[in-house]
DNA sequence: CTGAAAGCGCTTACAG
DNA sequence: CTGAAAGCGCTTACAG
């Protein structure tokens, strides 16, 4: 592969000159010239890995997720994209799949690579930021925020979407209204619940916890549950369920029952993904997934950009969907 | 950010043996103990970007993918990141939105970083991989291949499954049976149309020209191919749609029409993603997605570890599902 | 097994 | 505006 000092010599000029062209700063007209015509001639793509152990930063930025396969996350990072791109950064996406161990192998390589900064979806409440804080990196969490960490975030209100789901199918007669949370070690979750209480409680009904089922947010995860729940001695008619995937899995079950919504109403914490009927009897509140993404992207760039105030959250509305 | 010299010093070596006992060579297990003792207490991450520079390699293997809210190809990245991460590589996904000019600038990143290797699913027929092949990267086209590029593929079988999709309308009685296919500069779309036009001439139905539709592989584009079919003269009265998202498209198309399945039949190359209910009158092929990831990412593997021999093609077959 | 030293390909303060 | 030179943090052939 051509370098620097290739195109220098076949240019005529010392390899600071080419550097400098590369980089837009001052040269004379001709000798840009020169070093274009030089560099076409070669082939020349600069090395990125020598220009990063330089100067001590690149210009990629990580976007970590627990899962891949939610269209709400691949959603969130077209968001990131489209405003990290706009800026001449590049993303990379790295996939934890839930797991800690994952996710901390990924922060390393984003400490290790010099990336310009990193948007995170911390795959639990008990994620460890402290390779990036330690090193002042620059991060913005996203959807979800780890526990005690001061750092920008961009999340939705997850209290008043849950309890707007509920609301919804207490408006349309349910009364028995059971839920479907994700991880109890995930913050999102914690307080999707919360929403559910209040609309109870709002509604002046009673809650039951045995009525509370934990999943894991994924498709068969929402099925398992769904089905725990219509075993119960007392059936619910009614399910407020946390998030899409476990959405899916749930309407599965009920297919696999023989039971129809609107027979059991369910909620939808996020709207379903791909679906092509609009089924009575299910109810969604839906997230503005991209404008996540989007607005974590432009707080991440503005921080890499040396902005120093303090560390700001930026709650987005779920909106419900009549 | 503390460097081998300091864990050097601290350890009481020199920085030879830093770098030997975080690469596994010959060192004695004193000094083994001592330096990790010195790296933990200094709280050291090895810095890739150096070791890269000098090694003209890192641990990173692209993967190029079209669309990542496409189901289809994240399904196919977690079968390449499996793969992958059991050998000890890193993925980091690139989205190229289609675009053959992002994607250029993507394999210039790759070139630029020193990646491992590169798995790709082209935007297009014409996408240009020869910023790679000049310089022997190792590269492996997934789902699609690039027009005359002599490498490594792993590839579903379009036509086959595409005329085994049609057949099932067939089967199932329908007569004028249209097509709405991918782009018309990508190869998988070009297959399946001709998947579709010998399934008619194996049943002796008549192949209508009129009744072929291209679109963008998108959910909006199989929304508007099937708007149009239905506003041909001679309506048809089955359609073949060429990917998973289409088909969605068509589906809420015939939904808001107010035409049900089996009224209209459908047939889709590829599950419909995340469905919830069987709906009569939609038959599918189903692709083996991240067992494409996985066998591209395999023989990427081989690749880098210096395998030879020429390319070789390994094609997966679709599964009608009944 | 271990260390001194060169070199991977850039960028930029400094001097001119 | 331009060039010579140092340095970013590693790895490894070489000599001991």
């Amino acid at each position: 592969m051509a370098t620097i000092y290739d195109v220098a010599r076949l240019a005529g000029v010392s390899p600071a000159t080419v550097s400098r062209v590369f980089n837009g700063t001052t040269v004379t007209p001709q000798n840009e010239r020169v070093v274009k015509e030089a560099a076409a001639e070669l082939d020349f793509v600069p090395n990125r890995t020598a220009r990063t152990l330089r100067l001590r930063s690149s210009d990629i930025i990580a976007l970590v997720i627990p899962d891949i396969e939610n269209p709400y996350f691949t959603a969130l990072a077209r968001g990131v994209e489209d405003e990290a791109r706009a800026a001449g950064y590049s993303v990379v996406l790295c996939n934890t799949d839930d797991d800690m161990s994952r996710e901390s192998g990924y922060l390393d390589v984003a400490v290790s690579e010099h990336m310009a900064g990193v948007i995170i979806a911390a795959a639990s409440d008990r994620s460890d930021l402290s390779p990036l804080l330690d090193r002042n990196k620059a991060v913005v969490a996203v959807d979800r925020v780890p526990r005690g960490a001061a750092i920008d975030a961009v999340t939705v209100d997850n209290v008043a979407g849950g309890r707007a789901a509920t609301t919804l199918l207490v408006e349309r007669g349910y009364r028995r209204i059971a839920c479907i949370a994700g991880p109890a070690d995930v913050e999102t979750s914690t307080r999707r619940i919360a929403g559910w209480s209040a609309a109870l409680e709002a509604a002046g009904l009673p809650e039951d916890p045995t009525l509370l089922e934990h999943a894991d947010y994924r498709v068969d995860g929402g099925y398992a549950a769904l089905e725990r729940l219509l075993a119960h001695d007392e059936r619910p008619d009614a399910v407020f369920v946390a998030n899409n995937l476990m959405s899916v899995g749930a309407l599965r079950a009920l297919r696999d029952a023989g039971i129809h919504p609107p027979a059991v109403g369910i909620a939808s914490f996020g709207a379903l993904p791909f679906s092509t009927s609009a089924p009575t009897g299910v109810s969604t509140v839906s997230l503005p997934a991209r404008e996540l993404g989007s607005a974590a992207a432009r707080i991440l760039l503005e921080r890499i950009a040396g902005d120093r105030q303090e560390p700001r959250t930026v709650v987005l509305e779920a909106v419900p969907v009549v």
